[in-house]
DNA sequence: CGTTAATTTGACCAAATGGTCAGGATTTTA
DNA sequence: TAAAATCCTGACCATTTGGTCAAATTAACG
């Protein structure tokens, strides 16, 4: 009997380290490489395995990826769940903010994987996107959108606020070799991820115009 | 003979035609599928023309998209050189800023593109990206240091603020997927990206603490 | 220990794909 | 208009790659 997907028997010891194996190799090269740029070779050979072997705890390369994608998503939800919306502000905006950049700077590759399956058409996520993602968004946009109404926030658009704070930090994920290109190996300093925060956050705050 | 890379013949009528025909179909399917993703059928297909025929044009596919990407470059570096050091500072951030946002609206191909590119390693574009994107991005982030020392701008790092301003403003080409899943076809209304830009330039101005 | 189930592998297959080539069709030019 | 150059195509090839399978090996268990 062999442990594909969707039988429902006890998992190996075996079985439980092996697949664990695939899904960290996976990750990382489909991170790099994409869906079609990634092939099941690759994965093998960086988990150390055959490819036969391989395709004996997934059937197919799609369901390698869709189990990295799924894996990832919902660690890479997280922070956005614990805006609170009893909380002041600009503090909880500083902390959705400040944790999702250091989310680009300690496991970038799961932003690049998102990166590329949205820029390739999101085929194999959409309906979570559509689904899970645009609830979870909605109601904190609502929240944002109260703490606007009462005056806590300036007038801004509450969606665009929240596509702006992903824009900013996931790009010192999925861009940091252009950065590297620029500024050198700065960007390997433990620092730079502070100074990127800071001036984020001066931004984001306080906006570049002088008072 | 054939038209091929590296030869100095003039050019007919036919070739400069079908090159154009080619280079326009692949920066469309590259920018959607990446590299590896990409095969010279597809181009082929879209460009109208037999893969053979193509590939009389361009002799490998890398050579294709080598053009591509060259040819999209120059067109993209544009606005950072027209952000003028004698003219008001806050005026032209806004200029460059909604100058880029335009272009992720008008032309969300080009960008696609290069993030792509730039995911996956920018394999082929990493000198121009230590040459002369670096040097661009040198000069004018020196202009921007020299705002924040005059103190007409607030204290901010001016490279970061110009990723920022990348981040933000090709966010709305790269990711509109994922706006479209959450937003629905509201993006694809004349006014999103008004009201997109106004969203933007309100945080990036005077941030969202209120005064 | 011996039987059964789980794991691993080498050999293999079919489809997709990048690229070639000889020759035919068409356009340019002398 | 006829030779020369350019353009285009069908047929073809080699490699890569996703995936299969029968059989061998190893682990689990009564």
């Amino acid at each position: 009997m062999n442990p594909r997907a969707g039988q429902t028997k006890k998992r190996t010891r075996i079985q439980a380290k092996n697949e664990a194996k695939i899904l960290e190799a996976a990750l990382d090269i489909f991170a790099t490489f994409g869906f079609r740029g990634t092939t099941i070779d690759q994965i093998a050979q960086k988990a150390e395995m055959s490819k036969p072997n391989l395709l004996y705890y997934f059937r197919r390369k799609e369901d390698i990826y869709i189990s990295v994608l799924e894996r990832t998503l919902d660690e890479w939800l997280t922070p956005l769940t614990e805006l609170d919306p009893d909380g002041d502000p600009i503090r909880e905006i500083g902390k959705y903010t400040s944790l999702k950049l250091q989310m680009s700077q300690n496991d970038p590759t799961a932003s690049r994987l998102f990166a590329n399956e949205i820029l390739h058409g999101a085929p194999m996520i959409e309906h979570v996107l559509k689904g899970s993602l645009k609830d979870l968004v909605d109601e904190k946009a609502a929240v944002i959108h109260h703490w606007v109404k009462s005056g806590k926030l300036t007038k801004v658009d509450p969606y665009h606020l929240i596509f702006m704070i992903w824009a900013t930090t996931q790009h010192y994920a999925d861009f940091k070799i252009q950065m590297r290109a620029i500024l050198g190996d700065e960007v390997d300093q433990p620092d730079y991820f502070e100074k990127a925060g800071n001036t984020i956050s001066t931004v984001f705050f306080d906006g570049i115009k002088p008072r």
